[in-house]
RNA sequence: GGGCGCGUAGCUCAGUGGGAGAGCGCUGCCUUCACACGGCAGAGGUCAGAGGUUCGAUACCUCUCGCGCCCACCA
């Protein structure tokens, strides 16, 4: 008769509902429709890329929130994109010419950009679809690219208003040089890894003078470096100026031993004497501290590599061999001279490029530059007066030293596929930055623009950017940025940077940071060590909803998410029992749809009680989200869903829904279907396709523009009911131990029995109310409650709020369980007894505690002592019988 | 060298200045008319350690130990 399959079967369902989705425009918005305007972009995801499992989390909280802000009526629009990714990219395409036996140099730049854009149109859209089957809602008419068009347009219009204001800059400055693939990287794309190294000790001779000793000049000068291959690019020595050690050789010059020239000893402060030999070789080409010093003492600048990090020409019988090499080459000579003095380990941290791999050579180099001091600057304000927030909240400090420390931004890189760096060179040398060439003769720069050059200008070039739109006007500055915190530098800030330069505004009005998501033991995922978890995998066998449920449940904002694949089965056991509680209500409902709740005197405890727990579960998930907690959001939906409307609501409302009485069914389908309803609601923006579905078979919903994606946010879904949640529970208190008894007893649920409760009279006034409810909960046949507390044996007292009741059971118990049971409890309270009697003999807690907080205690003391002194007159009186 | 986070049940994690919790796992019982992707019941914790504040600390402060992350041009 149900309409339904009794399991959840996503695989049939979340195809068709997002199809239905998307045909029907729900994910589409125009910047006049009505409503407050919301926005969100998307990081977007490289090209290259296929859904990972972080993309699926990133993606899967925008998602929610924007599902969310429709529901509340929000104009809320999605940008979905992806990003050119320059150099990632290009390798992708130079590893597939390597396959054909091709380089890209072989091609020439034309062909080879052509190959690059032909591959993006083939598999360029992969990654993009994938976020499809994970349910995303993005307005994907709006699908932008950082390289596209439009894109670029803004791209040049940056860099020509920059430059003209003196932003840019082109200088020969010390860069990162990636020698693997022959560019200049960014200081963030460079990244310290700690490496066992040596500390090589070798001599420099002095160049004799008149009267200098030949013993001493013989002896020279020792130094320290981890790099002795960068020797042969020294151009001084460096000591202390007041290092009794050296002092007298300033000024004296050292022989170079393998070149043929001298260079001279120079004293400057920023020599440490502790360290090492206290005297330091400079090389200005190859080192930061070194070129500084270099330049306050007018020192020669040697450059001795080529572009893929071989000894150049000058480093004369090293020459053409890799850095490597040298390094050991050079070591060995030094020994050879007899020159070398000690090796010693040294662990030290080595610049790595994040794109390759291989250590970054530190090079003077012409590239262009972002001169960021007054961007920073901006965009620390921005953060420090609130503009922008971060969530967690912990992330701005870390935000704002970053930006304090911030170097110049290196943009030129030395590769093909990119924005095109809008400079020219003329005949004689002139440079010229603007968009279009100054004419015959002139050449354009060959370089292109590091990619986040474009990405920090997404929040607004995908609303058409610098052209005043009206998806500019209507959605700009974008709401929130949901992304990990390990891109806040390389991506947050220079968005903020930029977004304030150009429009005046702030990009984003709150940063949400998530973690990165990990195996359940907190262990990075890596293929090598076998523990990545493919999120179309999960999809495809457990559906989006649990992976989404999955993922959102571990993720504290800027915290780490462990994930692990039987977790996402939990989420799945869990999707499936709000489709069962749905069906539930599907067959118990006789046709009804969710409407108006029955006059509050029709209403029945269980009613008044669920109706409070929906209000409170209401106003936690409510918070929750606004917070962006979404464990706390997933907990919430979970325990109101499992715990109370599923395990408890539902099946107290089993006797009404099938009571002869229509009217009091229909009153109890009434309140069923709305509570269904309302929490479907609230669950929709996290569980979209199980709830969508649900929806439509209570509602009636024939789907299309009729979906659940565009009905309403519940505003007041539940009512605040304390004391129906407190008579609730003495009910509850009263199942649960007959169910206790049944369990001890191994009586089956299917088998009823009767049952005589005595109680105090507030317990039993309120007992005696609802006996056929707690009748049909606790599987009795009958029950009859007794206005007088009576102690006997095989009975178990329960306390309530009010007072206390006994159960007592026909038949016979297990003694010595129970004996053993009654014993344990006794311990339990009178432990809990002497410890609140030790709080009320001080005398300091009676007097400086609130009131109510000790007559709690006094009231805990007392019954933990009357609990004790009955558990212990039960047992005595259960041996009596049992002897 | 600087900054940040974390140590609570076997695992992953909530939590609060006055009653130690959840999910998974584990044990026992149950083919109960939404769900065995289920129900009921149960076992299991010196809340890392020390000191301080307080009438009272798992919670606030300090230190110690352990784990993790980010940033950093000391050869």
């Amino acid at each position: 008769m149900s309409e339904l399959p009794k399991a959840y079967e996503p695989a049939d369902v979340e195809p068709g509902l997002y199809a239905d989705w998307e045909a029907a425009g729900l994910f589409h918005a125009e910047p006049d429709d009505p409503g407050e305007p919301f926005s969100v972009v998307i990081p977007p995801p490289n090209v290259t890329g296929s859904l990972h499992v972080g993309h699926a989390l990133d993606n899967t909280i925008q998602d929610v929130i924007v599902r969310r802000e429709r529901m509340r009526g929000r104009n809320a629009v999605w940008i979905p994109g992806t990003d050119h990714a320059g150099i990632a990219t290009q390798t992708v395409v130079e590893r597939q010419l390597a396959a054909e036996g091709l380089t890209r140099q072989q091609l020439g730049r034309e062909a080879f950009l052509a190959r690059v854009w032909a591959w993006r149109e083939e598999s360029g859209g992969t990654i993009l679809r994938q976020l499809r089957t994970l349910g995303c809602s993005p307005d994907w008419e709006r699908e932008a690219f950082t390289f596209d068009e439009a894109r670029n347009r803004a791209v040049t219009k940056v860099f020509v208003d920059w430059h003209a204001a003196g932003l840019i800059y082109r200088g020969n400055r010390l860069i990162n040089w990636d020698p693997a693939l022959r560019t200049a990287l960014s200081d963030i794309e460079v990244e310290h890894r700690e490496v066992r190294g040596e500390l090589v000790h070798f001599r420099y001779p002095l160049a004799p003078v008149a009267g200098s000793d030949p013993e001493e000049d013989a002896r020279g000068i020792t130094v320290a470096t981890t790099r002795p291959e960068t020797m042969l690019g020294d151009t001084a020595v460096a000591v202390h100026p007041e290092d009794e050690r050296y002092r007298h050789l300033v000024g004296r010059a050292v022989r170079h031993p393998f070149l043929d020239r001298t260079f001279p000893i120079v004293g400057d402060d920023y020599v440490d004497r502790a360290f090492g030999t206290g005297a330091v070789k400079i090389t200005p080409a190859h080192d930061p501290n070194d070129l500084a010093l270099g330049e306050r003492h007018g020192l020669e600048v040697l450059d001795v590599m080529t572009d893929d990090g071989a000894m150049a020409a000058n480093a004369g019988p090293f020459a053409g061999m890799d850095r490597a090499d040298a390094r050991a080459a050079v070591k060995a000579a030094l020994d050879e001279a007899g020159l070398l003095v000690a090796v010693e380990p040294h662990l030290h941290q080595v610049g790595h490029s994040s794109r390759s791999g291989v250590p970054v050579e530190p090079r003077l180099s012409d590239q262009w530059f972002v001169a960021v001091r007054p961007l920073a600057e901006r965009a620390a304000a921005a953060v420090r007066d609130g503009r922008v927030t971060f969530v967690p909240e912990r992330m701005t400090k870390p935000f704002l030293e970053w930006l304090d420390g911030l170097h110049d931004w290196c943009i030129s890189r030395q590769l093909w596929w990119g924005h095109r760096i809008p400079a020219w060179y003329g005949p004689d040398g002139e440079v010229r930055v603007q968009a279009e060439s100054p004419g015959v003769g002139w050449t354009q720069d060959e370089d292109v623009l590091d990619t986040w050059f474009s990405s920090q200008l997404w929040p607004f070039t995908v609303f058409g950017w610098p052209d005043d739109t009206p998806e500019l006007r209507a959605w700009y500055p974008t709401a929130v940025l949901v992304t990990g915190y390990d891109i806040n530098t390389f991506w947050v800030a220079r968005m903020l940077m930029a977004g304030l330069w150009f429009t005046d505004d702030v990009p984003f009005r709150v940063v949400h940071n998530h973690g990165l998501v990990r195996d359940e033991h907190g262990k990075k995922m890596s293929k090598s060590f076998g523990n990545v978890i493919d999120p179309l995998d999960l999809i495809a066998r457990y559906g989006a909803d649990a992976t989404r449920f999955a993922l959102l449940r571990s993720a504290a904002p800027g915290t780490d998410v462990p994930l692990a694949e039987e977790w996402v089965e939990g989420a799945k056991r869990f999707v499936n029992k709000l489709w069962n509680a749905a069906r539930f209500a599907l067959v118990n409902l006789d046709g009804r749809r969710p409407g108006e709740l029955p006059p509050d005197d029709r209403l029945a405890l269980e009613d008044r009680w669920i109706l409070d727990a929906l209000h409170r579960a209401h106003a936690e998930v409510d918070a929750a989200y606004d917070a962006y907690d979404w464990p706390v959001v997933a907990r919430g939906l979970y325990g109101f869903v499992w715990d109370e409307l599923a395990d408890w609501y539902l099946e107290a409302v089993k006797l009404r829904v099938h009571a002869e009485d229509a009217a009091v069914a229909d009153d109890a389908r009434a309140v069923l279907a709305h509570v269904l309803e309302a929490a479907l609601r609230l669950a929709a923006p996290l569980l979209p396709f199980v709830t969508e579905a649900a929806w439509r078979a209570l509602t009636g919903a024939a789907g299309g523009r009729d979906s659940l994606m565009a009905a309403s946010w519940p505003t007041a879904a539940g009512r605040p009911d304390a004391a129906a949640t407190e008579e609730f529970a003495a009910v509850r208190g009263l199942v649960r131990e007959v169910n206790r008894f049944r369990s001890q007893l191994r009586i089956p649920p299917s088998r009823r029995f009767p049952l005589v409760v005595t109680a105090e009279a507030a317990v039993a006034a309120v007992l005696a109310r609802h006996v056929g409810l707690v009748a049909a909960l606790a599987g009795l046949s009958d029950l009859e409650v007794v206005d007088d507390l009576a102690e006997a044996p095989g009975t178990s007292t329960i306390p309530f709020p009010g007072g206390r009741a006994q159960v007592a059971l026909a038949g016979v118990i297990d003694v010595a369980a129970e004996l053993d049971r009654l014993g344990r409890e006794r311990d339990r309270a009178l432990a809990e007894a002497a410890r609140v009697a030790e709080r009320l003999d001080n005398p300091s807690f009676v007097d400086r505690a609130p009131a109510d907080v000790v007559a709690r205690e006094r009231a805990k003391r007392d019954e933990a002592l009357r609990v004790a002194e009955d558990l212990a007159a039960r047992a005595a009186a259960l041996g009596g019988a049992g002897a």
